[in-house]
DNA sequence: CCCACATGAGACATTCATGTCTCACACCGG
DNA sequence: CCGGTGTGAGACATGAATGTCTCATGTGGG
């Protein structure tokens, strides 16, 4: 009757019921619960004993979300040494979310509503100012805001996502190629 | 009884429905039709006479999304001049169907299914051709693939209309913080 | 051995968007 | 004035996904 109890005789853990949700949604955002159920091994009943309903599965991949890419953020330590290598270690860090990151960038449900997770403000704050020191040491030109690198670093995040999993680039390029193109761009530099 | 007098008498005519349609759902991805149908000021019943369903209708705004850019890429002249002038004049020439293009890349609904449009095939191929082209003249790096960098002016269009509606990036910087940022890159250069 | 408990299977009701239909009305040309 | 025609409003059926429920089953611990 303990939670100790309860927890250790489920055959499958709430959390691994969310990382396979996230696999299958990654690939398939529209599928159903049933679909969900199925792919983490488990039947529709069990699934919603876990969540309360679709909203709920959602948000709680949201909130999962959030939580690798702070992780990630805080592992990156985009705080120290120069801003250009934070970014490459920060996208190094995100890539295995990218996948969740892109499936909850199309799920404009998360937006529609007034109220949206704050953990997406605190994150947008982490990227922002990692862009404004590279500003302010002189790192990254100016005009461009920080604002829009962050959006774009967003975007260029799920569509290299969507990329690999179409097959158009490779797995292995991921970080290479959105690391490159948002620091130096598609212009061939001067001279190194 | 002429398809003359009928389009005529006609109060409102389907491409503007297309372009209502297409303004909402940029704006509000998950509209009901019925919401569909009093944004362009008419009657469901109207809507289904225009547009067999809901299915037929996103189908009509992924062609108009296609036939705008590819009157864009056509407008731009692609082929004509340094490849990162005509980088600049076709994002230039797109960016009025940018919303419709973010819509389009969030309908997941449209690549799920075995047969796709087969528009977006000659966009990514001209586009790459435009990246291949510069590439070879000396103008791009060599080290991100033509495909990669398609990918990622889609990404960075959709984002790009998401962050303006948001009103997080000025409507009036659109082109500059995508084109700057795609060509340039987030690094300050060397000397001008 | 027995009990507690999580689970799977399935039935069932509900909700919502959609698709279809009818009918009355306004308008326009003859 | 009158018939044709497009339209709006609304009723209605449909289908799919969802949410809820019950019950039998297997398993693990006391």
């Amino acid at each position: 009757m303990s939670h100790v109890g309860y927890r250790c005789l489920m055959a499958v853990d709430r959390d691994q019921v969310l990382r396979s949700a996230a696999s299958l949604l990654t690939r398939k955002a529209g599928s159903t619960m049933d679909e969900v159920a199925r792919a983490a091994g488990i039947s529709r009943a069990t699934l919603h004993r876990h969540f309360a309903g679709r909203d709920a599965l959602v948000r709680a991949l949201e909130a999962l979300g959030i939580a690798e890419c702070e992780a990630a953020l805080e592992a990156a330590r985009t705080d120290e040494g120069p801003a250009a290598d934070a970014v490459r270690r920060l996208v190094h860090a995100i890539e295995p979310s990218a996948g969740l990151l892109a499936f909850l960038y199309t799920e404009n449900q998360l937006f529609e509503g007034e109220e949206q997770n704050e953990g997406w403000a605190r994150l947008d704050a982490g990227l922002t100012e990692l862009f404004r020191r590279g500003q302010e040491s002189g790192e990254f030109r100016i005009d461009l805001t920080p604002v829009w690198l962050t959006e774009a670093l967003y975007g260029l995040l799920a569509s290299g996502a969507w990329a690999v999993t179409e097959g158009r680039v490779a797995r292995n390029d991921f970080t290479r190629m959105i690391v490159e193109l948002l620091l130096g761009g598609a212009l061939r530099r001067a001279e190194p």
